[in-house]
DNA sequence: TATGAATGAGAATTCATTCAT
DNA sequence: GATGAATGAATTCTCATTCAT
């Protein structure tokens, strides 16, 4: 009675819907504050239905995060590969990254919490694998460093060290647009860290 | 019968050191993970004695994140003080910001958890006077650019969205730090962030 | 799924039994003294279980004193109610009054605890709405007062002096009771509050 | 260095004035609320000092309330002195003894809370020695009463029971008072349990 | 003698998790 | 499978009392 039977069907949806709920709750009040009670109670299941979908709390926040991850990952390295020029892929990230997480504030939340913070104030903190899945993406953009300097496109560097750049550069701004303090479009944002970055990293003959 | 009376003196130093301590336990396990019981064995005072000398254990935090924060834009402040053209402030903001974050290992952690995670996982979260008191710093940085482009050193662009940047590249090679994944040494890293950023950014004639 | 249920059912009897092992706790060692944990071990619950009927030990106690005073004044108003009479009602009254507080002991200690000392010893006292439910029978009292006053059968007075006058009385005997030095029997003390009030209140011819 | 030297005088005013701060505190907070260190705060002594006093927060309490009831017994008593025929003496009683509480609301809310809640809320209780004490005084008013019984001037009963009526009536006037609900003036609550109470015990021929 | 910093036992309350129905 | 009542370990904070200075 498993394997795509309409009962695994409707459990995989209510998982899902659980994990939805769980995504705006834990990136609005941080893992310790919410507790399982409320969630069952927000996501109109018992407690102990939850505890049939997940192990328990720290599992169910792990699934989130790992599926909201990937999700993120195979955003942008989907966007990424759109192109194929060098400079061209690192304007696809910066777009692709930005707009999911503009498009995702409540996962915003929960990668700047994640990542930002390998000890965050809550005790959560994101698994290896997740770090690696992660690391994925950067090394990706590393690649492509590492590709358009030996082709004379970008000024010689550490391609690693321009990557993580670029990395704080986006996350710098998307930070800013979840406190609310950024007095600039998201538009003006993907064009100013295109720019500065691009622009100046670009070699001038 | 207080005002420098040796026991005045004497309760402050208890005080400090309990600070200390805070500190390392609050960056290696997180606010939440983090009792109070544990605090004052580590500190070698009884918990009644720790709770003398804060209102509370939000409040303990709050008093070492003010303090610390405080000095971090100190040190950052009077770094760029020391020069006068806009291109060297920037490079003194770079080289200060990453010098003390390097420095202070324990405070790049609560550093981190605080600025990046507005609603972090553990429900401690950076008041506004401390957010002001970084944003100051920032206000700096955002005037230099301006400055800067002004005089025809810097291209044209947002300067607050160049200064966001700036912060974000160095947020994130202290960040790989403490991740202790990064493959590059401290100064590699302070010597990239100020090449990427500033010969990008110089105007080439 | 409430409202009859089995469980709702069965979760009521534990509420009141809670309430009874925590009557009889609070009348022997005051609120203070009782400790949540003493009164889980006493009701064989555990401790979280009270917690989860009741929203603290204040609640629990404000529970308690709310239903006995309910239980109290509706005891002693129905008393009244079997006569016509003002002098055989004010008999009722007494009788009413003494019977409730000598079968109920525990309670008689909260009831003076809390209808005499209004900043108790232990900072527990009676809300606004028990005080009311209470008065509300020393109302009924007085217009009885009122009502026999204008008949001629009571000699004039003020009827709510009177009224607290017969109260005070009741309690006088009651207290004694409670300190286990009445030399008196119970129905001695009736019979001596009824002589007493009701005889040198009556009109002689 | 004892017995009447200055020092020795000095320190016993100390002791009154802490012992004058703590009735007010404790007639408006209860024991249990009143801290030991606020205490010292507001009587302008060091907390150690307190406990040089007083050998604890108990034995201040008993220390008081001790004070306080004979001080409280004394003056009842000796406006009973001042008369010789019983109805008199029980108007005294009466008089005298509604005058100290409303001249001393702080002790009254201290007097009922032992007087009438032998397990307060809050833990403190009187010792047997002072219950002693103004059992004494009921002793006396027991005496009137079986004295003007056998001079046939009120009419037969237990004497004892018509004690504690009268002890009764008076409680409850005062406390009606400290409620702050009482629609009648102090004077005229003398009047009406004087008259409620003698007028209707004095035989009639 | 006066002081107040230091102590630590003890209390209320929360919440993840289990398990009988 | 779903439910939610029951559990109890763990945590924060209070406050009477002691004692070195």
């Amino acid at each position: 009675m498993k394997e795509g039977s309409r009962r695994e069907r409707e459990r995989q949806q209510h998982i899902n819907y659980v994990l939805e709920v769980a995504e705006r709750m834990f990136a609005n009040k941080g893992f310790v504050k919410v507790t399982m009670r409320e969630l069952a109670q927000k996501a109109e299941f018992a407690l102990g239905t939850i505890y049939s979908f997940f192990k328990g709390k720290r599992h169910l926040y792990d699934q989130l995060v790992e599926r909201k991850v990937s999700e993120f990952v195979s955003f942008v390295t989907d966007r990424m590969c759109q192109e194929k020029e060098p400079p061209k892929r690192v304007e696809k990230f910066i777009e692709g990254k930005l707009a999911f997480l503009h498009e995702n504030p409540a996962f915003a939340r929960l990668y700047f919490a994640e990542i930002r913070a390998p000890h965050p104030l809550g005790g959560a903190s994101l698994t290896g694998k997740l770090q690696a899945k992660y690391s994925l993406l950067l090394r990706d953009l590393t690649n492509i460093f590492k590709e358009g300097m030996s082709q004379g496109i970008f000024v010689k560097g550490d391609p690693g060290a321009v990557a993580i750049a670029v990395d704080g550069i986006t996350n710098a701004f998307a930070s800013q647009w979840l406190q609310g303090t950024s007095p600039r479009s998201p538009t003006a944002d993907v064009k100013a860290a295109k720019q500065v970055f691009l622009k100046g990293l670009l070699k001038r003959r």
